[in-house]
DNA sequence: CTTTTTTAGGAAACCGCTTCCCTATTGATT
DNA sequence: AATCAATAGGGAAGCGGTTTCCTAAAAAAG
């Protein structure tokens, strides 16, 4: 590969002019532009990044930082499309996408970190973890400008989330109109702020109307599947059975409706589910999942675009919420009379 | 954030002997290199990767190279899992994953192309595309090394893909055991050379055993599980229906299964279904899908694996062909008598 | 026609780190 | 004691661009 160097002496200028070709400056003839454009082609000549950002200091990358082990990421299609709309965003500025995961549970964040404090990427998109406090204390002084993707207990990071409240409330609200008094829910451990915020909003929701949230309803999953039909099983096999389960994400959803069809139970018929994400799956089930769409494309997009807010620091930048949506498909209805 | 010479100057050394205490080398006495250290440490020093990276000409990043929009990757399950074999590679070599797919259809493979001929990346391991062998020769003389994941037309690079003719063998030996005759096929367009082998490999096995392709029995989808459907409701509607369908993404498989649902016919008792790829969705389905696994994790770690011994010029490099496996479930039964 | 401004282009410093090569000191060998 | 090898450390030249500053020529203004 030809450096600018060389380019220029084909050229017959100084780099000094080739240099101002590559970045469209003004103060060069016609004939020059064009006699030099013509040796970059001739040579496939492509300016070398590092050299380039040396001096200008920006590198072009965005990072994706994910401070756990990354197979839970690949299982999560909700995560996959906040990715797609990272990426989007992060094209649109002629950005690049660097992924990084934990290597191992136990070395954490520490490879996060270091990016972060490294000159490779010019901001990144945090994925909430657990710990995010002590995430943020390890970083120094001046790391690289960050968002977080989800909630932040410290409040100098811009957030960004879902309006996990609003969802849970709408959902809640949806299944009580529809007669439901006894509702199942099926949370998770660990639980992130997400899931404590959608507690938040269909407890608020049963309070409202005068209901108590029987805690023998509340099963815990872990988002899989198999956590979810666990819990299904869980829950219909109280003595008092639900008539509707809120599952608090989606695949758990899909694991209640599988515990419901074992045991012989009609979906909606006899037990009414509703999820939460929305992921694609949801409609290829019968019946189709009546869920709460978090938009992760738009999610995504947002924060990789806060971030270039951030990255520009004139422009000021706040947290957002995204709103969510009520998703109403076929697997609820009234329960039946008893 | 401080300079090598700025931590050379407060431990009253030369920028080289802190260079050394960097990167490890010897000829630095015990208390030099300790002195040296704990200056690091205090002020929290990380050397600049881009002045490194310039000297040293390795970036540590690696490009997962995707040349057509996003959109069809985070649709797909399969690719996916994929990615996270990759990520595991290159975590394993300390190595930092770059994602880049192109922006718009129409500049198509331009980013990556750019991409491969800059010096950002070592390396990269390219999505196989239509036209790949355009790709490759717009790259020039001299890209970093790259390696497809998929099939290649040119032979001077390498390959991986999985064994998806023994697969499709796998899967018709098996319907052709459980008495099928009359087997309809859904395959695809666009159609990548994966599919074709998978043609030629149901194709080989059906004249083996004295049948030919019933040519009418043959419909093309688009990977997506609506199309699965149209394609179900196409072959069902066929005036000699088949008893089998071997569909040749678990996608379009899913889509066939909802196509006889939907016209009142059960799986597997009035058609056997088989599938390609075996995502996880196959096991929430009821009946769970008999598919041919393609082992995508061990696809995406095999690729990066080949790339890291591509940066090694003594290492050998040749193209894999990674197994596939027949996964037995519940979507196929001797067809019925009649 | 002179003076001022703008345009075109180049020389050299610089970005932050690595590496090659040199010198001085210390330790081992004969 | 003299010689040789190994160790410790530093000076300075890159790596490949960008940027600042300078000069000469051309264009505009007076």
């Amino acid at each position: 590969m030809p450096t600018i160097d060389e380019i220029a002496k084909l050229a017959r200028v100084s780099p000094t002019t080739v240099s101002k070709v590559l970045n469209n400056r003004p103060y060069v003839s016609q004939a020059t532009r064009r006699r030099i454009e013509h040796v970059i082609a001739e040579t496939g000549f492509v300016p070398s990044q590092w050299a380039r950002l040396l001096s200008q200091r920006r590198s072009y990358i965005l990072g994706l930082l994910i401070p756990y082990t990354s197979d839970q990421l690949f299982a999560d299609p909700h995560l996959l499309e906040v990715m797609r709309g990272i990426e989007a965003a992060a094209n649109r500025y002629e950005y690049n996408l660097l992924l990084s995961t934990a290597r191992a549970p136990v070395e954490a964040a520490s490879a996060c970190t270091r990016l972060l404090r490294s000159d490779v990427i010019d901001g990144a998109v945090v994925v909430e973890t657990q710990d995010l406090r002590a995430f943020a204390e390890t970083l120094g002084d001046r790391p690289a400008p960050w968002v977080v993707l989800g909630y932040t207990p410290a409040g100098d990071v811009p957030a960004i989330h879902a309006d996990d409240y609003g969802g849970a409330r709408d959902a809640m609200h949806y299944l009580i109109n529809q007669g439901h008094r006894r509702i199942g829910v099926v949370s998770s451990t660990p639980r992130p702020f997400a899931l404590d915020e959608r507690m938040r909003g269909l407890q608020d929701v049963l309070q409202a109307v005068g209901l108590a949230l029987d805690p023998s309803l509340v099963v815990l999953g872990d988002f899989s599947t198999v956590s979810g039909e666990q819990a299904g099983h869980t829950l219909l096999g109280h003595p008092n059975p639900p008539t509707a389960i809120f599952a608090l994400n989606d695949r758990m959803a899909i694991g209640v409706v599988r515990a419901a069809t074992a045991r012989g139970m009609r979906v909606p018929e006899q037990l009414s589910v509703v999820g939460f994400d929305d992921i694609a799956l949801a409609t290829l089930l019968t019946p189709q999942l009546t869920t709460v769409r978090q938009p992760g494309y738009l999610l995504g997009e947002t924060a990789a675009e806060t971030l270039f807010a951030l990255l520009d620091p004139q422009l000021t930048t706040p947290s957002a919420i995204i709103p969510t949506e009520l998703i109403i498909r076929g697997s609820v209805q009234p329960p039946e009379r008893g």
